[in-house]
DNA sequence: GGCCGAGTTTGAAACCTTTCAACGAAGGGA
DNA sequence: TCCCTTCGTTGAAAGGTTTCAAACTCGGCC
């Protein structure tokens, strides 16, 4: 078999050194024809004649050829892939938004690079600088900050940045995010009416935009349910944890029955399975003693001991979305910015039912 | 501010082409120096003199310059990245190898990209197709098959493959694994020496290396107790899902009370939950009418409504190790291919205890 | 004053692919 | 027979970086 590069022969070091991949030259040497001729084989096939591209796909299995990815990049200015910088790769939620632009970007025969911060901004700051050097169509990020400056100066530079379940008052980027208040409204308005009169929101820290949107979203409710906001019992939890979850059983399995909310709405699956979970330990009944709706709904929440009723965001959605904001950014000239907002879904379980 | 290739003047249309990025070339014609000169200031920086150097940092700045990776890369021969390729991204077992992947990678100032094979052969094929036309300098991954042909021809190609969590029996790869069997036997023995002598061991479909293995385990563990093979029950379930621990549960429930086995090894976590959760249903008490024992040790483990007992892996040790023989093989000239096993490790929890 | 060497800087080549104008050959029509 | 077309193929240039031998500058020394 031949080997490229014999003008080179045995290199400079006797041991394994690694031998010189293969290129078109080699190619077009093995199939006596030319370079040109090896590269419409690639891209235009339909131009050579059978003979010959018979001859060069002939020299191609038998050098073991691989288009070196590089130099086309080289040549075409930039790469035919894109990124997703995802800020926490442990969160289901993220993995399958992360599917969702997979998705888009196959068809559009684009590579996705997954990329995952860990909410560390300093590996997405690193991230963002690689990607650039990269020369990627486009970005999309969930990003610690969405008022990061470096977001604006790469965007400057003129490469496409989505952002990705945020939002940015400035319109310099497309976004795409669901809407946190319809969602906290849609879960408490379940509850009421189902005839849920007194409501728990569980859920924390309050600097957390999403928390206080679904919040907010809870309070508009029982406004327009006409009942009077302390009907509204908000518990604040320091994170969005199963520990937090349980955490807030206990407080509510203190209260004396007849001021205990029947209804709680938490702010993810996560303390909701918590609260399901010590509820269940400490002897109040879900759904009758008290119904929970919790948000995300997460693998885990229609497996739960009692399924749980939760607010589904249209995740999948969510990714494709932002992939063809992004490859409308980079494809077409006429592009504008836009801020897509999806509106979440209640899916009802056995952890809501009407109060006993 | 200087525009990079003014030379080109206005363009072809007169919209928003995107603008030709800056190159060393521009940098060294706004600083006044050679081409040579601004590589040196990037790559050694101590052979240029301060006043130079700090004339070109400027025009950097000033012209917002971003190394072109394409570029690098062609010259250098590869890149200066590694590659993952996952087998689900939605299983955080794998998302926790990357991370440990990553750790290491970065120490190293590596790059690395996670792909997600989802379980598609043909989504692994075309994610190593292009990885190796990227040229990485390495590809990690966790095959669905490790016997499939490509992955001998990628290697054999010059690019470094390592398994994670799979071994090859060829010695073609490195590869980093934890030992099934002696995590299955670990398993069943701590219910042995508990004192339960009626052992389930629930999980399939047998075609599944790391099912049969973990199977292998308790066996062994039942017969160095001295008891008779008769005495575990093997439940074979479709897939490894809650669904399936669900079904589990039923068929246990189902049995007459001197025969039930006392104690339950799951082949992982997600089966040991539905089978927890379907007992409390059901009304069976755990740990006192049943003992379960988990595998993987997953977060959901500990937050179950009776924390679960489990086998955990080293996860991140898992990628960490993985890495390190990566890096070895890509970069040391005398590297010989290693196969690592790991040894898994029993956490305790409330879902085991002596029986009633 | 001329020479040497250290310290800087330069210019050109190389990496591999794609593109495109131009060339050659073959076939058809006048 | 000659010209025109069409189809295939070629050769060279371009893209941005790195490397390295060669050139240059300056100070010191003989």
């Amino acid at each position: 078999m031949a080997q490229p590069g014999t003008a080179r022969g045995a290199g400079s070091r006797p041991g394994r050194a690694r031998p010189r991949s293969v290129s078109v030259k080699d190619v077009a040497a093995t199939a006596g024809v030319s370079i040109g001729t090896v590269s419409n084989v690639l891209n235009r096939p339909d131009r050579v004649a059978a003979g010959t591209r018979a001859k060069v796909e002939a020299a191609m299995t038998e050098l073991g050829f691989v288009r070196n990815e590089s130099a086309r990049q080289l040549r075409a200015g930039r790469s035919s892939a894109v990124a997703y910088v995802m800020l926490d790769a442990t969160n289901p939620f993220f993995t399958d938004v992360a599917r969702g632009i997979e998705l888009t970007a196959e068809k559009a025969d684009l590579s996705v690079f997954i990329c995952n911060s860990g909410n560390r901004p300093e590996r997405e700051h690193a991230y963002l600088d690689r990607l650039e050097q990269q020369r990627v169509q486009g970005i999309l990020i969930t990003p610690i900050d969405p008022a990061d400056p470096m977001l604006a100066e790469v965007a400057a530079r003129g490469i496409p940045v989505v952002l990705v379940d945020r939002t940015s008052d400035v319109a310099r980027h497309c976004s795409v995010a669901v809407d946190d208040v319809s969602g906290g409204e849609l879960a408490a308005r379940h509850l009421l009416e189902l005839g849920h009169e007194r409501i728990a929101f569980v859920g924390g820290p309050a600097s957390l935009g999403q928390v206080r949107e679904r919040l907010d979203g809870a309070r508009r409710a029982v406004a327009s349910a006409g009942l009077p906001q302390d009907r509204l019992t908000v518990l604040v939890s320091a994170e969005l944890t199963v520990a937090e979850g349980r955490h807030a059983a206990q407080l509510l399995a203190g209260l004396p029955a007849s001021q205990r909310p029947t209804g709680a709405v938490c702010a993810n699956d996560m303390v909701a399975l918590g609260l399901l979970q010590q509820c269940v330990t400490l002897g109040l009944r879900v759904p009758d003693d008290l119904a929970i709706v919790g948000y995300d709904d997460i693998d885990f929440a229609a497996a739960a001991t009692v399924p749980l009723t939760s607010v589904r965001q249209p995740r999948l959605q969510l990714g494709e979305t932002a992939a063809d904001l992004l490859i409308d950014e980079a494809s077409n000239p006429d592009h504008q910015h836009r801020q897509v907002v999806f509106t979440p879904e209640l899916v009802v379980r056995g952890s809501t039912r009407r109060p006993a």
